[in-house]
DNA sequence: CTCACTCGTGTTATCGGTAACAGAATCCCC
DNA sequence: GGGGATTCTGTTACCGATAACACGAGTGAG
């Protein structure tokens, strides 16, 4: 394994001027610098992260924690796992996955928080360490989401373009800032367009929209377009309407909300809002590691744009194949 | 933070003594050990993961490998995810995720590998550090995986025993081994009973198996049970089943493989044949684990029966609520 | 021309553990 | 009861990096 020593020796100059090239590189000449950089390369230099570790009293670990039942958990966070590691990598920190089941807060740099409801907080106001949120919150924590509002805007106004007469949105019954921010924005958007909007809240979860949809059928007139909260209350709904003989999409459009795997496995497949999930991830890692960097600065809110992507069940999208 | 040195003195020994409680502990009388306990008891004492990491020569971090493309990835592996993070936490191990995008084999103590196709054995070949594989291979490297023979086996025989006339398998069309095990445990159980196997392979899609059972309906009289290799699979089945007015779970049965997620958010639940997911990454964990213990001694397999849920798409399952 | 000051680099001590060796106490057998 | 083996614990050096301090060379003002 290649050392700093060795670097050193090879460059002709001590370690320190070495570890210096790496961290303040300011503190040193051009003319080392170049000695020391070409020195590293020619011998592939790669730091040893424990090392670097305990000297600086640091773990190099960050812990992610997924509040939400594993059997109920999204295909979503995968993804996400996926961002947060392309993150992490880059600036060599490894992640320990925390669930319900294993609640360990020592030995971490600083944590990524997903799924939390109001009485976490409680315990994440005491964290000792950098925090950052996945997911919008109002509690002042800094955070990395999807700009939720923007993409049921985006949905909506689709669907407006698209002339269909009514326009649904079926939400998910949490009081939670993303189920809002979605709302907020099928609202905006049709009391700008003159149209009423019209809200049914359900549990996140295919059958209870079927049901909905069915039961309530004689309300949905055709040229109705339905907005809704999650991809999973997209595909209840479609199958809902497919059940009632309605036609999709000449009669009747759908969009979810999400893009991740679920829409992909429904036939047709889903017009849906796609959130840049991967992205995401390694944003909210960028963003923690450097709030640990800053010791603990705030890092506020970033909000990413989704991409409207338009199949099979509205109008105006892709013909079926 | 409480080091070592911090039990030491407060157990009137040295450091030593106490490192050795924690890794040689048959070299220490059973009185010291018994002071050193209730010191670190006392203390609430956790080791330093990077000092042991650099005294060690060790790193603390495993790679785990997922050579799938990320659009297409599973939401299965999310669980098996879950899995893995509990069963290096518990030997205070982290993990780094990696995809076909970063490839960085360096600072590692070991790897886990799922989703290894032919080509890749040759790069796994040269790897230096302890490799265990999760999912079958007919390689001799180690691993670990669901007894899929059994799966389909247990998965047959209930098909027997709710008197389907006809048993199909609509399997992936891959040459690997988990593919094979699968066809294997079907086949053999027929045959047991003397009936004649039929299986007819696709990609693994809904939309593929949706197509083929409907393109071909006339071949599927009614009374014929379908064991799908996949969860993807039996959802386009049930689809071709309902789109071609097919009776089910009547005159139909479907039961599908995997039982992550997708069998959830069909309509009727599917029928599955579920492997323990957590369970397995906990154990592929737990494998390395030991084999970076033992310098990279072989492991050999280890195969966990999975669970045959009766749901809604087979004779003898649960009521549809 | 000298003294204080900056700038750039090297030296030393340290982070929290562990292996290898050293040394004291006990054991055992002739 | 003495000498060698055995058992147990302590001392020392080291893993690879970094911060704090030390120090020599150059700079500028009085």
């Amino acid at each position: 394994m290649i050392t700093l020593s060795d670097v050193a020796k090879k460059a002709n100059v001590s370690k320190m001027t070495v570890s210096r090239v790496i961290n303040h590189p300011e503190q040193v000449t051009d003319e080392l610098k170049q000695l020391v950089f070409s020195a590293m390369k020619e011998l592939n230099y790669r730091p040893n992260v424990a090392a670097k570790a305990l000297a600086n009293n640091r773990t190099q670990v960050i812990k992610f924690f997924i509040l939400e039942d594993i059997d109920t958990t999204e295909p979503y966070y995968m993804t996400l796992l996926f961002g947060i590691a392309k993150g992490l990598d880059e600036k060599q920190y490894a992640m320990q996955l925390i669930t319900n089941r294993n609640f360990d807060l020592d030995y971490a740099d600083g944590y990524i928080i997903t799924g939390a409801r109001g009485s976490d907080y409680e315990w994440i106001d005491r964290l000792e360490k950098p925090v950052v949120l996945f997911g919008e919150n109002r509690n002042g924590y800094d955070y990395v989401d999807t700009d939720n509002k923007l993409g049921t805007q985006m949905a909506t106004q689709a669907a407006l373009a698209q002339n269909y007469a009514n326009i649904v949105f079926i939400g998910i019954d949490v009081k939670e800032p993303f189920e809002y921010s979605r709302e907020a924005g099928y609202i905006n958007t049709l009391q700008q367009a003159q149209f009423m909007p019209q809200i049914h809240r359900m549990g996140n979860h295919s059958h209870a929209s079927e049901q909905f949809i069915t039961a309530h059928w004689s309300q949905f007139p055709p040229n109705t377009a339905f907005i809704c909260a999650s991809d999973r209350l997209a595909l209840g709904v479609v199958r809902a309407i497919q059940h009632c003989g309605g036609d999709l999409p000449a009669d009747y459009g759908v969009v979810g909300f999400d893009g991740v795997f679920l829409d992909q496995v429904s036939n047709p497949k889903l017009s849906t809002v796609k959130q840049p999930v991967t992205r995401l991830g390694e944003l909210v890692a960028q963003m923690l590691l450097q709030k640990i960097q800053q010791s603990g600065a705030p890092q506020g809110e970033l909000l990413v744009t989704p991409e409207l992507i338009m199949r099979h069940t509205m109008r105006g999208g892709a013909p079926q194949t």
